[in-house]
RNA sequence: AGCGGGGUAGAGCAGUUGGCAGCUCGCCAGGCCCAUAACCUGGAGGUCGCCGGUUCGAGUCCGGCCCCCGCAACCA
C-alpha cells in the first residue's frame, strides 16, 4: 500500500479517536404491564445496569433508560375485567415496576411510560414521517375470530386451527381495514445495516437469525386497529377512526425517552446540541431472545423510514429457566423478585444473576441452586473474607496504607469481559483473586506472627486485593462494594456486620 | 421441511485463534484453627452424543447421522 494512504489511514484514525463519544446511551426494553415484574425482566434490566455503571465508571455520561410499555388489548381487557379505568390500571402497574428501582438498586434516570403526554406526541410524529416517507398505507386486515369467546384469536393462540378454549366451533374470519407499514421495502437496507456491523447484534447467532429471517422476505405489518374495537392506544394523526397498534407506539419510546423530536431549538430551528436526543442518540438497547425481531428488524425498519439513525448495537439475552421447565402460573414456578429481595438481598440476586446465568443463553433458576451459589461465593467466599481480614487487622490495630487505585491487570481482566458483556466470567475473574487471597492468608498464616510490623507486610497487599476487588465489583454489587470500599479504605480497618450471613 | 441453540465427571456448567480435559456443588482423605461450622491441600470420578475425514496433534476444523430445546410472523 502506498504511503500516503497509510497516512491517510492513520489521521483518519485520529479523526475517530478525537471524535469518541463521551456519552452513552443504554436501554432495555419496556415490560408490558399485565403481569407483575418476573426474574426475566429482572435479569435484563440488572444486565443493563451492570452496563451502565460500568460505563460510568470508564467516564461516560450515562444515559438509562427503561419504562413501561402500556396500551393495547391485553391491557384493555385486563383493566375491564378488573372494573377498572384503563389509566388508572396502568398506573398502578407503571409504579410496581418503578419499584424495581430500589429493590434491585438500579441507576436508571429515566422511566418512560408509553401514556406519557410527551411519548404520545412522538408516536404520532414519528408516523408522520413515515407517512411522508410512503410507507403506511392502508389495506384489509383478517382476523380469526372466535364467537366462543367473543374474541379475536391470533395464530398461537390457536390448536390445529381451532379456539383452543372452544375446539368444537368454527372460527370466523373478519375483516378490517388497518394501517401497514411498508416492512417490506426495508430488506435489502436491514442486511445492509446487518453486513455493515458485524456486532450490531450480539451473541453472532442471534444476528445470523435475524439475517437469515430478512433474507427470507418481510411482511409487511400491521400497525393500526379500529378505535371503536379498541379505543386503548394512541390516536392515528390525520384518522381518529384508528389507534395505532401497541408495537409501533412502544418501540417510539427509546428515542421519545430522550425528547425526539423536541429537540430543535425554537429560536433558529436547528437542533440543540445539548438536547438529550442530540446527546445520545443513536444508543444500545438490551432485549429477550423473544423480542429479536421487534427490536433488530421492525424498529431499525421503523427508524429508517423515520429518517433516524439506527440503534448502535443490541444485545439479546436468553430466558431463565425454573428446574428445567418454562416459568408459568400453572406450574406454580413463577419467581417473584421482590420476594427473593426482600428474603436474601439485593446484592445476592444480582449476583446469582449476573454470575451463575451465561448471559446470552437460557439459565436456570431454582431456589436450590440459589441459596448454593449465595453459601458458596457470597457467604464463604467474599463475605468470609472480608470479615476474617477486617478481624485480624482490628484485633492488632494494624495501620495500612491502601489505595483504591491499584488495580492494574484485574482491571485489564474485567474490563475485556465487560467489552463482550461476559458478566459471569467478570465475575469469575474477580472470585479467583478472592481465591488467591485464602490461599495466601493459609500459606503466610499471619495469625501466628507475633511482630505487628511483619503481620501488617501479610496483610497489606491482600488488604489492597480485596480493595481493587471491591473497586471493580461496583457495577456488579454496587452495594457490598461500596460497604467493603468504606470499610477497607480506613486507617484502621475495622470489623463491620457480616455482608452474606449463612443460609 | 426450514432456521437457531444444545449434547463435556453424580448434578449444573466453562472451554477464545486446534497443543497434556477445566470450574462450581456433591463425595473421600488430610491440614489449619485468624474468619460467617469458614478457609487451605490432595484424591476418586469423563471413550468431550455417534461415525468418518483433515492434521504430527481435534471437545475445538470439515462431512454425515442420532437425540433434546426454542422459533416458524403480528405472541409484551
Amino acid at each position: 500500500m502506498p504511503a500516503h494512504h497509510t497516512r491517510y489511514g492513520v489521521r483518519i484514525k485520529t479523526f475517530y479517536m478525537l471524535k469518541e463519544k463521551k456519552t452513552f446511551y443504554i436501554t432495555t426494553t419496556l415490560p408490558y404491564v399485565n403481569a407483575k415484574p418476573h426474574i426475566g425482566f429482572a435479569l435484563e434490566i440488572i444486565q443493563a445496569d451492570a452496563i451502565a455503571r460500568w460505563q460510568r465508571m470508564q467516564g461516560k455520561e450515562v444515559f438509562f433508560n427503561t419504562g413501561t410499555d402500556e396500551h393495547g388489548l391485553k391491557i384493555y381487557r385486563k383493566a375491564q375485567e378488573e372494573g377498572k379505568d384503563p389509566q388508572k390500571y396502568v398506573d398502578e402497574y407503571a409504579a410496581k415496576f418503578d419499584n424495581l428501582k430500589k429493590a434491585l438498586n438500579l441507576s436508571y434516570n429515566a422511566f418512560i411510560r408509553t401514556t406519557d403526554e410527551n411519548h404520545i406526541k412522538a408516536a404520532q410524529e414519528f408516523w408522520k414521517k413515515c407517512e411522508q416517507a410512503g410507507d403506511i398505507y392502508k389495506k384489509n386486515y383478517k382476523v380469526k375470530y372466535c364467537v366462543g369467546c367473543e374474541l379475536e384469536k391470533t395464530e398461537s393462540e390457536l390448536a390445529n386451527g381451532k379456539c383452543s378454549v372452544h375446539p368444537n366451533m368454527e372460527l370466523e374470519t373478519i375483516e378490517e381495514e388497518n394501517y401497514f407499514f411498508k416492512f417490506s421495502n426495508y430488506q435489502q437496507k436491514l442486511l445492509d445495516l446487518y453486513e455493515k456491523n458485524s456486532e450490531f447484534v450480539l451473541p453472532s447467532w442471534r444476528l445470523k437469525e435475524i439475517k437469515n429471517f430478512v433474507a427470507g422476505g418481510l411482511e409487511d405489518f400491521s400497525i393500526s386497529r379500529l378505535k371503536e374495537k379498541m379505543p386503548w392506544g394512541i390516536e392515528v394523526p390525520g384518522d381518529d377512526k384508528h389507534v395505532m397498534y401497541v408495537w409501533f407506539d412502544a418501540l417510539i419510546n427509546y428515542v421519545s425517552t430522550l425528547q425526539w423530536p423536541f429537540y430543535v431549538k425554537a429560536s433558529d430551528g436547528k437542533p440543540d446540541k445539548n438536547s438529550n436526543y442530540e446527546k445520545f442518540w443513536p444508543g444500545m438497547q438490551v432485549a429477550g431472545k423473544d423480542n429479536l425481531r421487534q427490536q433488530s428488524a421492525m424498529w431499525q425498519a421503523m427508524l429508517m423510514s423515520a429518517g433516524l439513525p439506527n440503534s448502535t448495537q443490541i444485545l439479546i439475552h436468553g430466558f431463565i429457566n425454573s428446574g428445567g421447565q418454562k416459568m408459568s402460573k400453572s406450574l406454580g414456578n413463577v419467581v417473584d423478585p421482590f420476594e427473593l429481595v426482600e428474603k436474601y438481598g439485593t446484592d445476592a440476586l444480582r449476583y446469582y444473576l449476573l454470575s451463575e446465568i451465561t448471559p446470552f443463553e437460557d439459565g436456570d433458576f431454582t431456589i436450590e441452586k440459589f441459596e448454593k451459589r449465595y453459601n458458596a461465593d457470597l457467604a464463604n467466599g467474599l463475605g468470609n473474607l472480608v470479615a476474617r481480614m477486617a478481624n485480624m487487622l482490628e484485633a492488632d490495630s494494624i495501620e495500612l496504607t491502601v489505595s483504591s487505585t491499584e488495580r492494574g491487570e484485574l482491571e485489564r481482566g474485567v474490563n475485556g469481559k465487560m467489552k463482550e458483556f461476559k458478566f459471569n466470567e467478570a465475575l469469575k475473574i474477580l472470585w479467583d483473586e478472592l481465591r488467591k487471597n485464602d490461599e495466601e492468608l493459609s500459606k503466610k498464616k499471619p495469625w501466628k506472627v507475633e511482630d505487628a510490623d511483619k503481620k501488617g507486610e501479610i496483610l497489606e497487599p491482600i488488604a489492597q486485593s480485596i480493595l481493587s476487588v471491591a473497586d471493580l465489583l461496583q457495577p456488579f454489587l454496587p452495594e457490598t462494594a461500596e460497604k467493603i470500599i468504606t470499610q477497607f479504605s480506613m486507617k484502621q480497618i475495622k470489623r463491620g456486620d457480616s455482608l452474606f450471613p449463612r443460609i
